[in-house]
RNA sequence: CGGGACGUGGCGCAGCUUGGUAGCGCGCAUCGUUCGGGACGAUGAGGUCGCCGGUUCAAAUCCGGCCGUCCCGACCA
């Protein structure tokens, strides 16, 4: 390709409103253009770019097995009720010219379930069924250009097996075959323990990449190699003394305390480890209250997880007051036995602590948890913080951000069981088949390698994913440097060297900050001083060094660089 | 969904407080001089000022509604 016919819209500005990084060069380097929020159309050059990724993935799927379909994305309804997730948030709902409802799938288990149907016998097993395409969701909030997106293509796979140990089988395959292609990305991922969502499922690892820009926390201990992702992270931490006993709980009086700090700063009231925070949920329509000493935040997440529901959020003022008598901040648990109490373990077996007496401006002293409070699941419930200890070792846990690039699930039987995806055994019995699935997101990946090689003057593509390898870049387009370009341009080509050609009339400044703001690995610069001498000049995007070399010797220099990068 | 901000040539912005001629930089076109790190000069093209309504002799500017976009949070298979 020649520059001067190609469309790659470069721009000075930083586009308005853009924070990420990846969003602001793949806009500026021309990459990317904005359609409404949440989509993006892909230029020639992000196309490229996308394109090189998928190969890497298609490879590394197919090597462990994969059969590459291709599923629609308009879905009928029925299959996403008979399923269980038409309830979904983000689900895009429609209906045709009868009125009948369909779905935009937001990810593909139903249809490859139910194409599962078809297969009869254990002996066609195991499985792997993947494909790339189009899923649509109806995100709260789109972000941070390609990362966060309401359409977006993702290589989905599918495993199908017989029983748990084959699935475990695939599901390693996986992990491995991710960070292959992670690596071949140029992406240094940790697979973390992850939740499994309204996914549903047992097991599930994300693959993160550490970035400022990215949306999830992970926790991690450098001495043993931990990591989990928040909404599922252990940690240990010191255990608390407990205060004196009282033979029974002793209501006082508190006007105007509603706060774990107001109580800890009030006069015989009890500092914050001392106090049992009870935090009334919705959970998918029944109200339960989670329990926390009082200095822990609640994960949200962990007790979605716990409770498997679908939807959960904090009560409503009204909804506390009928259920419990009281506003928010004057709550307890002691003497509740309609409403389930989960509590984290950290109040396991505490004494003399101090909680809402389920009357305004009334708290209870004295209260023992296991005498006082039917609890009926004691559930890991706290969210872990930087600085505490690693649940696996003597090590201290870290926190950063990072970009989920990968989500492996072990499904089960549920998507099977919805759909009879069953086979005979080997003893003539139906069996569901166990399914695990498998997700990468196209743009998201792009996004994650950009946010992670880039400097002041733009993007430093891999050479694996480059949109291009080399740039030739002509200082002056003279008839003799251009023959030259040409030339070199040309046995670049027949190298199998991916090549773009700036041929531009522009000054030598335009074409340099162009080629460093798109991010070409290498350039080759050909110029009247240095044709004169047989020598072009070469440098490496990465760490900026240049020097001459003979015309001679370029396409070798740069194959063999090529070659050993991809 | 809660909070905040923004919407003016292709891109980035000023103008709005105090109503009256639509402006700047970049980009684009033509010509000339230049040209190994975002050149200079001249000429020129390009704008329903997000949309609808109201106030007014007069609205980019004031008022109301709506739409869109971004940021923070919530949420997120």
């Amino acid at each position: 390709m020649r520059w001067s016919q190609a469309f790659i819209p470069t721009l000075r500005d930083d586009p308005a409103g853009a924070e990420a990084i990846s969003h602001k060069l793949l806009v500026r380097g021309g990459f990317i253009r904005q359609l409404m929020s949440g989509s993006y159309s892909l230029l020639p050059a992000g196309y490229r770019v996308r394109s090189k990724i998928r190969r890497i993935i298609e490879e590394e799927i197919n090597a462990i097995g994969g059969q590459e379909f291709l599923m629609p994305v308009l879905h009928p309804g029925e299959i996403w009720q008979r399923s269980g997730r038409w309830e979904i948030d983000e689900l895009f709902r429609l209906q045709d010219r009868r009125g009948v409802d369909h779905v935009l799938g937001l990810t593909h288990e139903e249809v490859f379930a139910l194409i599962a149907t078809e297969l009869r016998s254990y002996k066609q097993l195991p499985q792997l069924w993947y494909h790339f395409q189009t899923k649509l969701r109806d995100e709260a909030r789109p972000k941070s250009g390609l990362l966060r997106v309401r359409e977006f293509v993702m290589k989905d796979s599918y495993s199908l097996d017989i029983d748990a140990a084959g699935q475990a089988k695939q599901f390693d395959a996986h992990h491995a075959a991710y960070t292959k292609i992670f690596d071949r990305m140029g992406l240094d991922t940790v697979a973390v323990e992850a939740s499994s969502g309204a996914m549903g499922g047992t097991d599930s690892m994300e693959f993160m990449v550490a970035s400022p820009a990215g949306e999830d926390f992970v926790a991690y201990s450098a001495e043993c190699g931990y990591s989990a992702n928040v909404e599922r992270a252990r940690s240990r931490i010191p255990d608390v003394a407990n205060g004196d006993p009282l033979d029974a709980v002793e209501k006082f009086p508190t006007p105007g305390v509603r706060t774990i700090e107001a109580l800890a700063g009030f006069d015989g009231g009890a500092s914050a480890e001392n106090q049992i925070k009870t935090l009334v949920y919705i959970a998918d329509g029944e109200p339960v209250l989670a329990l926390m000493r009082g200095d822990h935040p609640l994960q949200e997440q962990k007790l979605i997880d716990h409770l498997l529901a679908s939807e959960i959020r904090p009560a409503h003022d009204d909804e506390i007051v009928e259920l419990l008598g009281a506003h928010a901040g004057s709550l307890g648990a002691v003497g509740v036995e309609t409403v389930k109490v989960i509590a984290d373990p950290q109040l396991k077996g505490r004494v003399a602590m101090t909680t809402g007496a389920n009357e305004d401006d009334f708290h209870y002293r004295g209260v023992d948890i296991d005498r006082d409070i039917a609890v009926s699941e004691w559930v890991d419930l706290r969210e872990v913080s930087a600085g505490e200890g690693c649940p696996n070792c003597d090590g201290t846990l870290d926190v950063y951000k990072a970009i989920e690039v990968g989500h492996i699930f072990k499904l089960g039987t549920k998507y099977s069981e919805a759909f009879g995806a069953n086979v005979l055994d080997e003893n003539g019995k139906a069996q569901p088949i166990i399914m695990g699935s498998y997700g990468i997101g196209l743009g998201r990946a792009v996004a994650a390698v950009a946010e992670v090689y880039n400097d002041d003057k733009g993007l430093v593509w891999p050479v694996a994913v480059a949109p291009w390898e080399v740039v030739v870049t002509l200082v002056k387009t003279d008839e003799a440097t251009l023959a030259a370009g040409e030339r070199i341009y040309s046995e670049l080509q027949a190298a199998g060297i991916d090549v773009l050609l700036d041929d531009r009339n522009e000054r030598p400044g335009v074409k340099f900050n162009d080629a460093e703001l798109v991010g070409f690995p290498f350039r080759v610069t050909l110029g009247p001083r240095g044709l004169a001498d047989g020598v072009a000049e070469f440098v490496a995007r990465a760490d900026g060094d240049s020097f001459e070399i003979a015309l001679d010797s370029v396409v070798g220099h740069v194959k063999g660089l090529v070659e050993a990068a991809r």
